[in-house]
DNA sequence: CCTATCATGTAATCCGTTACATGATTAT
DNA sequence: ATAATCATGTAACGGATTACATGATAGG
């Protein structure tokens, strides 16, 4: 085992190197654009990895020894990336180590909210009435993908599969959803109310 | 109203652009340090705002002309700065933009969780008890502080505080962590199950 | 055949983080 | 007094975003 080695390149990873690492290491070697596929279908939903990101991050990760590259010659010169066993490692020692770190949970319309006082009444009632809008509309796509991912896990009891993390994953974009929604209606309802009561 | 110049600025600006432009409009004039205390009170709980950040945003809004610099001779040499004229016209043209960009949720333990199927039991085990121990701590921490501010607050229909939109803002924090805490909870749950099932 | 969209890649810029430093206050 | 913590600031590095660019494929 090649531990010491591998709890020293952990201190140089990024969410975005175990991502990509991630990934090698389950559905075997990737183009950057398969890694772009891979993320939109779950995490990519509220965790936004950029195109160029994937494509930037693999060469780093054959830098450091974790993964290595093969490209055609063919007209499209497709890079190909492969985990290696040190890569595999890495991402080992990752998941033995729970993160600590709370979540980033950065959303614009909250802090447009943050200052609504700053804005006049009209403004205010806009805002709202948008981010409503957006996370209804989120939800709605989450559990229709939802739905899709369940049609195809059939989950034997003490055998869990990739689909069913991916799943769980999207669950917690519903959850989130839904509370958004709960959370914009209670705030369009008192702004209404105020409304009312301003007359 | 200059709102052809602003528009154009508005290109330029960031989330933390309009986070400090905002305190300075509505706190008046702040230290950086003055800044990271209102930041940490609230949105700060869940969208982290480095320090370095908040020394290094407001200059650049002096070079934009949103903000101006004021600084001690004595001791400490503080940095005080003012918001503009064009400064809150930009707050207000943001305000009247709803952002359409939905919510960056980053969760590394979710990230993890997304790959647990590379994991031992055991050490998927580590993995969702760590991130339920967190997020149960978290949302005893946003209800104290909002059970705080609810005190403070006694708003009158039709004429919301300061202190409201900031108090809305927690409660949105509340109620993510709630569905945090259901959420590993269940797969927690799940987890168990398949354990005592593969004996 | 042409247009739109998908697929693929790179370079430059810049924001944000990490790291470093030190001056004041408070507590012990 | 002295340690510890709060308060304040800057520099450097690097990851992430934006912008640019073009090769394939499919639909009309």
């Amino acid at each position: 085992m090649s531990n010491s080695q591998a709890t020293s390149i952990n201190a140089l990873l990024t969410p975005t190197s175990y991502l990509v690492l991630g990934l090698l290491a389950r559905e075997g070697p990737c183009t950057p654009y398969d890694l772009k596929r891979h993320v939109a279908a779950t995490i990519g939903h509220f965790w936004s990895f950029r195109h160029a990101l994937l494509y930037k991050e693999p060469p780093r990760l054959v830098e450091l020894g974790l993964a290595t590259e093969e490209r055609e010659q063919a007209g499209r010169r497709r890079r190909l990336f492969t985990v290696t066993a040190a890569g595999i490692d890495a991402v080992r020692a990752w998941l033995e180590r729970p993160s600590r770190e709370s979540t980033e949970l950065r959303d614009p319309g909250l802090l447009q909210l943050f200052f609504a006082d700053l804005a006049s009444s009209d403004v205010r009632r806009a805002l709202v009435l948008e981010q409503l809008a957006i996370h209804r509309a989120k939800l709605v796509e989450y559990e229709a993908e939802a739905r899709l991912e369940r049609g195809s896990d059939r989950p034997l009891p003490g055998h869990r599969t990739v689909e069913h993390w991916r799943g769980q994953t999207l669950s917690m974009g519903v959850r989130y959803e839904r509370a958004a929604v709960d959370f914009w209606q209670g705030v369009a309802t008192t702004i209404a109310a105020d409304e009312a009561a301003a007359v």
